[in-house]
DNA sequence: TTATATTGCGCAATCGATTACATTAAGTTA
DNA sequence: TAACTTAATGTAATCGATTGCGCAATATAA
């Protein structure tokens, strides 16, 4: 277990002082080129890596980013880290990944010990249950990047990089018009989250714009799980007057209604159409693929990762920026009633 | 931006030195109860948080450990990474993860990076390229504890977890057989990664054992996409004498392959059954869910970071452990010829 | 009562790199 | 040539926490 090497030995190797091999290896313009060259060359002979922990502490920059998001078992975030890193891991940045489990407490716990690790940055997707605030002020208070993607808030000198829910609730709602559908119901999660409450609207403005009527009941809420919108479905063909459409504000929640619409022998997509929201892998595999709104999670995660490099640039600057992407409706069979 | 709180204002103020406070913090038993007491108070009243850089600049410990996968965005991986998190987290400490996008020489840069970062270990599931050795051993050489998981590389020192792919495979085939299957087909990726040599040599054994005979023309190659799954089952229906069934080392090879045999209406699972391997959630979504090999991600997750606790609590004595996880056949529809 | 532990805490070095502030030598200008 | 730049490097403090060693005060033993 040979000591690791400092810039001390190299210094010493050199006989120089340390101060001098640092300004060399950050390539000082006060340096010479000789002894720039002839510390370059030490170092590489003695094996020299840099302690990023003693320049963090100097520094005060620890080259972390922390990523906070509810869950990282879900394709849409698990490609939204992918775009970050894309971004941040060439410019030497390293990522810390934490998981709320959507948990506020843990929400709240992971962004302390971020800030105790000395994170330069923090990007965060809320969980569910957050409403509390208190966490936020104390990064902006130190000083620290703090981007939203996804599922936003709004907090004075946080930036956020978000969908256009609207736009991609209201585009699924219109396209199931155009093909026909007079009926639409909803299936929604927590209107209490931006992102649901949001696409509500977008798909009652849809209908609104249509001169169709929005019926109370054919909103129905669920979790984002599989059987919840079999259940679902259950309920809403169960009504006197059943819909003959869903937009679903998730992928689950529209399989699980396809599910069901199969086992009573509805025609889909002849007699009934249906379209989720994700654009989950799955959606495309199935026998019948689903017809999704894709979120761009890839060009989410770079673009917060972006403006997070934008931050850092000019910390003596204060930038609030916010970014809204524009979802893509990807028509599938599921609602394809008409050939276009 | 009010200035950090440090042990030096906590000492300040109880006019002790910095040492006392360090140490109270620290629960050092050298302390009396009633000064770690006036310490922890005074701490909470000046609201201080340990700065971790300076911590782990002294104690050479970061309380960072480095995770290397290939992806991020499969499932298998993300629950691995779940498990990871849920014993270690509870430790203090946080996760660094870093995908290889199945390149070598990316793979070699990050665990330099991550040294460089003076991880406490180093998690890693080997991309499909990498025979290099030397990033490894160089970890070793820093004292560095490294865990394999799933895929992983016989190396003195290095620890593994991984899942019995022997077994797995071997499981699925007796399964296929039992079904009254006897021309089984198996579509594998790359056999030079021990996962998939392991997967063959189960299969194959399967048959020998049943005493039937293995075919080379129904081993095939094949990327883990769906398209080449469809690809490859239509040269096996080709065939002059085709298979009866599909032991699949990928589920997406499994789902392209039911996809094609849908589209040239072989009956599954009257006629034809397949059996994929990982146990992605789609499996079970699909209208005809699919039988796989499921790895056990989150406990591979949880037993991989509990080994990298064990070297971490006895650095001095040299620990290396091989752990070998069971596999569990999903039975599903795609395999039910025969009622149980 | 003297010798010896034990307890509680301070002193000061240390981890490795960074950087404001000298300092020295060489070059330039008048 | 004196006065002044400029270039190149050295000095030493600093980031914040940790820890071996030592010392004083108190407790225990002989």
């Amino acid at each position: 277990m040979s000591k690791k090497t400092t810039i001390y030995d190299i210094a010493k190797a050199l006989d120089i002082t340390a101060a001098t091999v640092s300004r060399a290896l950050n390539n000082n313009p006060r340096i010479s080129a000789d002894t720039k060259k002839l510390v370059l060359d030490t170092a590489e002979k003695l094996n020299y890596k840099r302690n990023g922990l003693a320049a963090a502490l100097k520094s005060g920059k620890s080259n972390n980013v922390g990523v906070i998001l509810p869950f990282i078992n879900r394709n849409f975030f698990s490609t939204v880290i992918r775009g970050i890193e894309e971004e941040l891991i060439p410019k030497g940045y390293h990522i810390i990944i934490c998981q709320t489990h959507e948990d506020e407490k843990k929400e709240m716990e992971t962004v302390q010990n971020l800030l105790n690790a000395q994170v330069d940055g923090i990007l965060i997707s809320l969980s569910r249950q957050t409403d509390n605030i208190e966490h936020f002020t104390q990064v902006l208070k130190k000083n620290v990047p703090l981007i939203f993607f996804d599922r936003k808030m709004d907090i004075r000198g946080a930036s956020s990089v978000t969908l256009d829910d609207y736009q991609g609730a209201y585009n699924a709602t219109q396209h199931l018009i155009e093909q026909g559908c007079t009926k639409i119901a909803h299936m929604t999660v927590d209107p209490s989250l931006l992102i649901y409450k949001n696409r509500y609207e977008g798909y009652r403005n849809a209908l609104l714009d249509n001169e169709l009527e929005v019926y109370p009941e054919f909103t129905v809420n669920l979790k984002s799980e599989i059987e919840a919108g079999r259940e679902a479905a259950r309920k809403l063909m169960d009504l006197e007057n059943p819909p003959d459409a869903i937009f679903s504000a998730t992928d689950l929640g529209a399989l699980g209604a396809i599910q069901h619409l199969k086992s009573i022998n509805v025609k889909i997509p002849e007699d009934f159409c249906v379209v989720g929201f994700s654009n989950e892998p799955f959606t495309q595999f199935m026998e019948l693929p689903i017809s999704s709104v894709d979120q761009s999670p890839l060009l989410m995660g770079k673009t917060a990762a972006k403006v997070f490099l934008e931050q850092m640039d000019s910390k003596d600057v204060k930038i609030q920026k916010s970014m809204v992407l524009t979802p893509t409706l990807m028509i599938r069979q599921s609602s394809t009633k008409l050939k276009s």
